[in-house]
DNA sequence: TTGAAAGCGCTACCAG
DNA sequence: CTGGTAGCGCTTTCAA
């Protein structure tokens, strides 16, 4: 069923039918009436791609995920994200589109995108330090908000970015207000920028203390499992282990809490852990290991805020840049957490 | 840049342009050069919009993934499998769009889907016993293909599906076989197609040794951290404690095994435990739990494998359904595992 | 308040 | 081998 058999069973012109269906005021709301009985007893939808084709827009939002052939990781959390997304902008009548672009290509496949009026604005993922994709969309012209943040980023842009700095900046300082002074970072990719402002966040930490960094606490790779097992194990045979780490990662923390049970240790009592987490429900009694709350609901939530902030910025072209700031909430256990057991 | 203007500076028409650079045969190698030249140095790409309403085809396949208000959970793994059948559908020329489907208006959005036209077929995830978007699909008349099975499905369809029913025998044969008696299955929800059949593989596993299944030592549920900590919690308080658990997932395995550690328990020696896992690299050596591999790789062969058998159906609208199984491999620590402690 | 008609950018049929 | 032209299904002037 298309407008023009919609319209001639009606006995109506297309343009009649399509302006009561899309809300013109000057149609009489009897015929208005009429048309969206027909409209739903005939099942019908607008086809998309006419409707794009006519209107120059797609209705259509690319989320754009990097990948490349050595860190094929794909952040567990994604899923989260994209459900967030998609459900917000589907309020607004808008398809979610994903495509994968490998480093060597990406001039091309945005350029693409955009040429092919495929997508009426993207979703930046996993921006790193100086992120070469930012100026390119700037100068190609297509509505784009990033999530995340890019250091050492000159030209204005739009982001919605958790304050990670801040984060684990404050995680630092929870272990060292207890008394630590040997703490591990097991970081994530540090070419990555949510990755960079978290060491920057630990290590202003030791500083304020007095700490001078430790590059043998110091790590950075892709977070996967194993990565956090073996950097765990490493760590605690240093003639001066560590009495805390920090996990950047929920997927790593598991590694490491495996690695601290290998060696014969257990979690919040010979060392502590400060992780981003999920279900916190039965961390809540009684367990002294604080968690940053990365979890699910705030990941989906995440997700609709960028879905709506870009969605602003397809409607108005020249909207000032945005910048929306995420605060991470920190949850710590009932009790207070141990004191270090070495020095 | 559009056929038209890249026409009108070849001093070509449209319909030559078009066929040069589609490859048809009638065009003079001549000028198909001179064409392809013009379409690189003009950055010129088709209007997708536009080719699609004059081919009748999208090019887009969406993925589908089922969300109701109870059950708010992503998989962590859907990355991973949208990365790979991504890449894949790239390859063939298409894009993938992802929707969410609330539960209560299913109906509604797979008939839109098609009526408007925006994708050729559709990778339908997460099926449950007896799943009523099949016939809906069938009914339709659209392109799908289903990853996993739908159990008491009468009527045919196509499926690539990872062989649950096997794996989880298998791995509580495994058990059995050395000596475990008392084995926990910490389930997914059981009227989702993977966790229905996985409790099958395993009711049959221990039928095999004349165990009968014995209630508190199952469960069913949204597979969350502190799913599998409560649930094993629970299950190691009891008079009769298992000696060993089956996990579901990776995310309820982390609950496990602090649940255990909680217990002041060793997993590998007082409980032995079989999971999905992700990177065996770390656990190859002297480990003796056996875990099921869905690593990150193994899914994202799966979500390729998947789009291109989407791919043919969608080429040859009466190609007969098509049924594809995995197997998932089930990898065993160097040493033999431990006896049960209690029996 | 309604309708006719001209596109949107492309493909594909039919002539030449 | 090349070109004219009629759609694909919709929106959007411009007239009535």
């Amino acid at each position: 069923m298309n407008l023009k058999t919609l319209a001639e069973n009606l006995g109506l012109s297309q343009t009649t039918v399509s302006r009561a269906l899309n809300g013109y005021p000057e149609v009489s709301e009897a015929t208005r009436q009429r048309v969206q009985d027909a409209a739903v007893r005939f099942n019908y939808r607008p086809n998309s791609r006419a409707k794009g084709l006519a209107t120059g827009r797609s209705m259509v939002v690319a989320q754009i995920v990097p990948g490349s052939s050595e860190h094929e990781m794909v952040n567990p959390i994604f899923g989260d994200f994209v459900g967030g997304a998609t459900e917000a902008l589907a309020r607004f009548g808008y398809d979610m589109m994903i495509t994968r672009v490998l480093e060597d290509d990406q001039d091309k496949i945005y350029r693409e995108l955009h040429a092919r009026g495929a997508v009426d604005g993207v979703i930046l993922q996993g921006p790193s330090v100086e992120d070469a994709r930012i100026p390119l969309l700037n100068d190609i012209g297509m509505p784009y908000i990033v999530h995340g943040r890019s250091t050492g980023m000159t030209a204005p842009y739009s982001w919605v970015d958790v304050n990670n700095r801040r984060s684990f900046r404050r995680a630092t300082q929870f272990l060292t207000d207890l008394g630590h002074r040997r703490i591990g970072l097991i970081n994530g990719l540090e070419y990555m920028d949510f990755a960079h402002r978290r060491r920057q966040g630990y290590c202003e930490a030791l500083e304020a203390v007095g700490v001078a960094e430790d590059p043998a606490l110091l790590c950075s790779a892709d977070m996967t499992e194993g990565y956090g097992y073996r950097e765990t194990r490493r760590m605690l045979a240093l003639d001066n282990p560590p009495t805390a780490i920090l996990s950047a990662s929920m997927l790593s923390a598991i590694g490491i809490r495996r690695a601290i049970q290998d060696c014969g240790l257990v979690m919040g009592r010979d060392v502590s852990v400060i992780t981003h987490d999920d279900d916190l429900s039965y961390l809540r009694n009684g367990e002294d290991i604080p968690i940053f709350t990365a979890t699910r609901s705030s990941v989906r939530a995440a997700g609709a805020i960028l879905a709506e902030q870009l969605i602003s910025l397809i409607a108005e072209p020249d909207h000032a840049p945005i910048q929306h700031m995420l605060e991470a909430e920190l949850v710590v256990g009932a009790s207070t957490g141990p004191a270090p057991r070495r020095t």
